[in-house]
RNA sequence: GGUAGUGUGUCUGAGUGGCCGAAAGAGCACGCCUCGAAAGCGUGUGCACGGUAAUACGUGUCUAGGGUUCGAAUCCCUACACUACCGCCA
């Protein structure tokens, strides 16, 4: 939610992040307009409210024989008082179901849409496979290959887009998962296995509202939970109602959870494989920041997303996401992207926002500033890691005779493999993959 | 799932219809004392919104939402949470 007080001195501001969103700025209008009058009728009804306090507290000193009389006042009273109090929170509800849907002010953002992006960094060489004498197969084939992904079960199972990780597959997630925990660690992170199954409070706090109903899991009734997303959810939850001492720096948690998206509106996409299914999982940094602090952490997020790229020794790039393709919680995004040989293109494999205050004002996570005045808390999230990269990993480790490569950084969280080797028959063990470094 | 109890400010905790935004203590801030600190003493100390040049002032807030009443932390209902016991279960 955004902040009410922009609204009221600066609506230009929000008028202007609308229109880079693409959004039709007349709704902010509106709501300055719907703003002024559910302040007006609140003071109206404050007016009465207080005269009627004022009359009550006569009641209990008076004399017996006038209490009677002051009653009569008082009843009359407290008729208007009520009516004036429904028209106050009438005007008040249509104003903040309004505001709600206003997304979060962009923090340098480029206008446009999915497209305008802006590209900050390419990092890594793409491969030159017809220099090295091989097509390249995908990872779906590769995965096959080595028996670590079974999609055809996955369906029988589940249906489609859902995927069995085996043997050495199953293992790369894990290996990926503790890598991406022990440097989350390194960095001062609390690691948290957090509820992947949320309230709706939480859910619509942290910016996921009922208008994703094509992304989002929800329980039958009389369940009302959701099934989320990500972890960044649950950890936007984690201080609701709190306050937080951020005085000696940055609350930085990584949360480690399966998350679920329906993916109902992305029929015909991405369909081959496991680019885009509806459960991962997933290592999620998450931060707790001044507003001081916000940018740099945003900026530091980032940082460690390419580390971590950097470890599996990925070709990416680095995009400065578009206004109309941020959620609505962020103000500003970034997402690093992974050469994808087989489709020549690149494919996300991280995203870290900066939501600014957007989700912790309706979670009401606020912290003392030097003058010990509560402020609204700024939240940050950023993937470290997740099932996704394995594709990335595939495709771009390849070898001629579909083995691949494993990043001397990785190996140790793989039992030393330097080499994963196709196997004939599914193998749970890596008995099929034997070549260990110092072998 | 059932029954019972509990839910008060940063924390502990008093408060059973008007004198309660709320005793007391702790914590915190400031001052005195001290070379400095601790102890001691004194003063102050919630939040949100409206309002003001700033004060003043007003409204709301004792888990949340309803209700009763002229008036609710206090009475009633519902939800949620916690605790205990029972049941069930990995």
């Amino acid at each position: 939610m955004i902040d009410v007080k922009i609204l009221r001195e600066s609506p230009e501001s929000i008028r202007e992040s609308q229109i880079a969103r693409g959004e039709d700025p007349k709704a902010v209008d509106e709501l300055v307009k719907l703003e002024a009058v559910q302040r007006d009728l609140l003071q109206k009804y404050e007016e009465l409210r207080a005269e009627q306090n004022a009359v009550s507290k006569k009641v209990g000193q008076a004399e017996a024989s006038e209490r009677q009389a002051i009653i009569e006042t008082t009843k009359r009273l407290a008729s208007e008082v009520q009516q004036a109090k429904e028209a106050s929170d009438k005007a008040r509800d249509e104003f903040t179901s309004k505001l709600s849907l206003i997304q979060n002010v962009i923090l340098g953002a480029p206008s446009g849409g999915e497209e305008d992006y802006n590209v900050l960094e390419t990092v890594g060489n793409k491969r030159d496979f017809k220099a090295e004498g091989f097509e390249p197969k995908d990872h779906l084939e590769l995965g096959e290959g080595i028996k670590a992904i079974d999609v055809e079960r996955g369906a029988k199972i589940s249906g489609t887009r859902f995927y069995f990780l085996t043997g050495i597959g199953a293992r790369f997630e894990l290996a990926l998962i503790n890598m991406g925990v022990e440097y989350a660690l390194e960095n001062g992170f609390t690691p948290m296995v957090t509820p992947t199954l949320v309230r709706p409070e939480i859910m619509s706090g942290a910016g996921f509202t009922d208008r994703h109903d094509d992304e989002i899991y929800r329980m039958r009734e009389p369940d009302e939970q959701y099934l989320t997303g990500t972890s960044e959810v649950a950890l936007a939850g984690y201080h609701k109602d709190e306050i937080l001492d951020l005085s000696r720096g940055t609350k930085r948690y990584a949360g480690i959870s399966t998350c679920y998206r329906r993916e109902a509106g992305s029929h015909g996409k991405d369909v081959r494989g496991i680019i885009r299914v509806h459960q991962f999982n997933k290592v999620e940094m998450f931060s707790y920041a001044t507003e001081s602090q916000a940018e740099a952490e945003h900026q530091a997020f980032l940082g460690f997303e390419k580390a971590m790229i950097n470890k599996l020794e990925l070709p990416f790039r680095v995009i400065d996401t578009a206004a109309g393709d941020l959620g609505s919680s962020a103000a500003r995004k970034f997402d690093c992207e992974a050469w994808l040989p087989t489709q020549n293109r690149y494919l996300e494999l991280t995203s870290t926002s900066n939501c600014t205050t957007f989700q912790a004002r309706r979670m009401n996570t606020r912290y003392r500033d030097q003058n010990g005045k509560t402020k609204t808390a700024n939240t940050i999230n950023g993937t470290l890691a997740t099932t996704r990269w394995l594709v990335a990993f595939l495709e771009n480790h390849q070898q001629k005779d579909g083995s691949i490569y494993v990043p001397k950084a990785f190996r140790k969280f793989l039992g030393g493999l330097e080499v994963i080797e196709p196997v004939k028959d599914f193998c749970a063990n890596a008995k099929g993959h034997a070549k260990v470094e110092g072998k």
